[in-house]
DNA sequence: CGTAACTGTATACTGCACACGCAGTTAGGT
DNA sequence: ACCTAACTGCGTGTGCAGTATACAGTTACG
């Protein structure tokens, strides 16, 4: 039924990314850019983070009215979706080293971590679905590309890539919470302290433990990050062995 | 500095969860109560999404006016802390079967996993930091269960368990915002058939790859969830081997 | 050169969380 | 018996969101 030059209609702000936007003629030279309202909306997220990213605010970073916005953005989500697709800028450059596929899905994720950690706003955005944005999808290649050789299947390399970005930004969220749960550095008593103070010994006799045991080794998120993910690379290489 | 019988200030909510709210002897009798709050608010969000989730709604659905709810609950962030915990009611008699160590697991993310879908605007909640909440405290220490006689160090056991709720809980999110982007199971082309629109064979290689041969086997959210967790169960058993 | 397409903006509407204060209700102290 | 402190429920009001709409000015095409 529909026409063969009707385009498929795409979700939000992706005809946008993909660059499918018509750009008209006519009118007055526009004295904005979608980029420049993504790059000014990110800068706001980073500095004040999500909570305090209003259309207004960004339209003051930018020099212009709330509503001169909605020109070049169809409403908030949209704007949203193109930050989150704006932080994986520099994907298409990105060449992964490392002579194992270990090593190199090691890398990938901590690339996926480093940039968790300089817009700590991604962990609180609602994630859409599965990434359809160029530099989103371009990432996603280049986690595939990591798994060249191994003789996993396609589909198998797309889950592995799949589970390891969602343990990554789990792990972001969960440290950037309670970041932002101690306001003021103040060594807030955090986590152990209170279980100390929660936990009765009968209703929770191995979280007790674990929490009056503790202060051997004060360890750190990284570390724990790479707990988790050297578990998830043990379960790929028993994958690949299993073949 | 403080004296020894000034309660240390717990994060919102977690006063009331941990029955630390005084309780108060005088004036009119209660017409509401935080449980039935609470229930309420989780019906409204499990009906409609948590995104029409405001003070109002809930009100409205105990029959009382927005403001009375203030006498209960301190504010928005403290009743989703106390539907998430409510979320997790039923952890106290919970006991999970299975012969190894890996069946109780695989059961226990079964029941996590279940949850989820009973309440889906889990996924969408601002989590903020470990669980401290009774009901959740007392899921992990179920989880922790599991792998009793496993010989695994305590701290291990718990980042474990961290892993595993990570990940259930991200395969959750993505299951249900793909969900809520095809509005009347319409078919709509989702995933692959938007991928083979916007990719091109030289930019994206492997992910065309994935696209193009895909229609072999229509495989579930479920399947796509079992794999994962088997290869963070993988991992595990390496943990486990390596002693 | 008229007009259609376009841009920036002011104004207005809606819904939200929540501060505040008031009136009525109960239980203890005198 | 009564005063009063502590409490409950509610109406009003405030400030901030996102965004619909209409309008005036600007540019390029026919």
């Amino acid at each position: 039924m529909t026409a063969p030059d009707t385009p498929v209609p795409l979700p939000p702000g992706l005809d946008i990314l993909w660059g499918r936007r018509p750009a008209g003629r006519r009118g007055p030279r526009p004295g904005l850019s979608v980029e420049s309202i993504v790059s000014a909306a990110v800068a706001v997220a980073d500095r004040d983070g999500l909570e305090s990213l209003s259309m207004a605010r960004v339209a003051a970073e930018v020099g212009f009215t709330t509503m001169s916005l909605y020109r070049y953005v169809a409403n908030k989500d949209e704007l949203l979706q193109l930050m989150w697709d704006a932080s994986a800028e520099g994907a298409e450059e990105l060449v992964i080293e490392g002579d194992t596929w270990r090593d190199r899905l090691r890398t990938w994720s901590g690339i996926q971590r480093d940039v968790l950690a300089q817009h700590p706003w991604l962990t609180q955005m609602p994630m859409a679905a599965p990434p359809m944005a160029p530099n989103s999808l371009t990432f996603v290649e280049r986690g595939l590309e990591t798994m060249d050789g191994t003789g996993l299947a396609d589909v198998d390399k797309l889950r592995i890539i799949g589970l390891i970005s969602s343990y990554t930004l789990s792990e972001a969220r969960m440290a950037n919470d309670a970041a932002r749960a101690r306001p003021e550095g103040v060594e807030s008593p955090s986590f152990e302290s209170f279980l100390r103070l929660l936990l009765d010994e009968e209703r929770f006799p191995r979280l007790y433990g674990i929490a009056w045991s503790e202060p051997s080794s004060p360890r750190s998120d990284h570390e724990d990050f790479l707990f988790g993910l050297d578990r998830i690379l043990d379960g790929v290489a028993a994958l690949i062995g299993d073949r």
